[in-house]
RNA sequence: GGAGGGGUACCCGAGCGGCCAAAGGGAUCAGACUGUAAAUCUGACGGCUCUGCCUUCGAAGGUUCGAAUCCUUCCCCCUCCA
């Protein structure tokens, strides 16, 4: 506990022997979040396809809710109105909400995917965001109108939300700009987020937590730049951002060089990363939480989280699901999972699934949605019980091994 | 019985003398997806010994250097009038 936040606490229970794995809790007004853990995205208030019951029923401990989308709609004062985003969306659990530093990222560059490949010119012409000292100029994505986020604006949005835990704002830099931009960009962000955090102590009620964030894209000495600023600063935790890298390996890297400087004593968040793979890896080098919509936006594109071991034989190495539009699947009567306790695995078959998905039938959406919702939270209670029992390997060999 | 419209690849449907193995959808098959402009996007989609060749636009003939496109006959569908 400390005089800014009051309310929240970061106590790591276990270490481990071989990794810097570690096992935490952490403390919020809205209860305590046994970490390693994995924050879901209900980007607009919302998971997709999901209650707030079928979360609960998967185990789910956070989600997670974006600045910027609640701002257009149904905006910041409405939600005040209803009470904040807890209310509102009926989630008595804890939350977190981005700063919308993402969308600077997103909606000039494309989607990450695209970015890394090179296709960030696909379909989408003309960018929807402009960045300048004060804050980032949007282009709403509904209507096209024009608005403006600035660090303090952002801090002021999250708190009319009320998530428990909030973020700087932050330019999420692109892989492909060069050191230059890479460093200047870096040092807006601790501009930002030096503002972020003046106009958050201007009203900090002690109900919500800040986050810093460590820009510095692949550069190892911009990393060290950007993790010893954050240490400097007065936040409550601190999350990993930016661009991680055009190769997993990359990735890996910068996560572990950065966390070697990240104060050890404060929750570290991994911005935007949730394969089973790099779950793993993050969790090894020290991450306490994790954000991605990788699992629920796999699920509604048919594809179900699925250990290799379990996965037909044909090349199923390397593989963390199976995509159940596939055609052998049309008359599998096996369920995802026969091991998974959600209620999807315990109610349909893989043949029903394939069959909902062709014929465009929402339930398949919601039900692939809250397998993987399940597995994730399956694997983080799985990893913290190993390292909670020095078993951490074989947990990875378990999730991973073909 | 009379007048008219039409039959195009698995389905719907554009084309109406050469740039047509034939637009566009859908279906199908596969891939991608990492702080959600995403129930989205990309690719393949007649066959082959594949920078070319072969077989396709209801059927059979014909005109033409060249036909899915024009002509003749035939087969089938639909609409309106009686």
């Amino acid at each position: 506990m400390t005089a800014t936040y009051p309310n929240f606490n970061f106590k790591i229970t276990s270490q481990a022997r071989e990794t810097r794995a570690r096992l935490g809790e952490l403390t919020t007004p809205h209860g305590t979040i046994e970490t390693p853990a994995f924050i879901f995205c209900a980007t607009r208030a919302v998971m997709k396809g999901l209650a707030p019951a079928d979360m609960h029923a998967a185990d789910t401990q956070i989600i997670l809710s974006n600045t910027y989308h609640l701002m257009l709609s149904p905006g910041a004062e409405l939600i005040a109105k209803a009470g904040g985003l807890h209310t509102f969306m009926a989630w008595d659990k804890p939350l977190f909400t981005d700063s919308g530093g993402f969308q600077i990222f997103s909606l000039g560059h494309g989607s990450v995917a695209a970015e890394i490949k090179g296709n960030r010119t696909s379909n989408r012409p003309q960018s929807l965001v402009k960045i300048t000292e004060r804050g980032a100029q949007f282009r709403s994505y509904l209507d096209g109108s024009q608005h403006i986020l600035t660090p303090e604006k952002s801090i002021q949005i999250q708190r009319q939300l009320g998530a428990d835990l909030i973020v700087v704002l932050d330019e999420c830099t692109p892989f492909h700009v060069d050191k230059a931009y890479t460093e200047r960009s870096m040092l807006l962000s601790h501009r930002w987020a030096v503002r972020s955090y003046e106009e958050f102590k201007l009203h900090n009620d002690g109900r919500q937590a800040l986050y810093g964030i460590i820009q510095g894209g692949v550069y190892p000495d911009l990393r060290k730049v950007s993790a010893e600023f954050v240490n400097s600063q007065n936040f409550f935790a601190h999350a990993i951002g930016g661009s991680l890298g055009a190769s997993k390996q990359q990735m890996y890297d910068v996560v572990g060089l950065t966390m070697a400087i990240l104060d050890p004593v404060r929750p570290v968040h991994l911005l935007g990363i949730g394969g089973i793979s790099d779950i793993f890896q993050g969790v090894e080098c020290g991450i306490d939480t994790f954000d991605c919509v990788h699992p629920t936006r796999l699920a509604r594109h048919g594809g179900a989280l699925l250990r290799p071991a379990l996965q037909p034989e044909p090349r199923r190495a390397g593989r963390e699901h199976i995509n159940l539009k596939n055609s052998c699947y049309q008359e599998d009567w096996a369920p995802i999972d026969p091991e998974c306790a959600c209620h999807t695995c315990k109610t349909y078959s893989r043949a029903y699934l394939h069959y909902l998905l062709k014929a465009h039938e929402m339930l398949a959406l919601s039900a692939i949605s809250l397998h993987n919702v399940t597995v994730i939270n399956r694997i983080m209670r799985d990893i913290r019980q190993g390292i909670q029992q020095q078993t951490l390997a074989q947990v990875k060999h378990y999730w991973l091994a073909a």
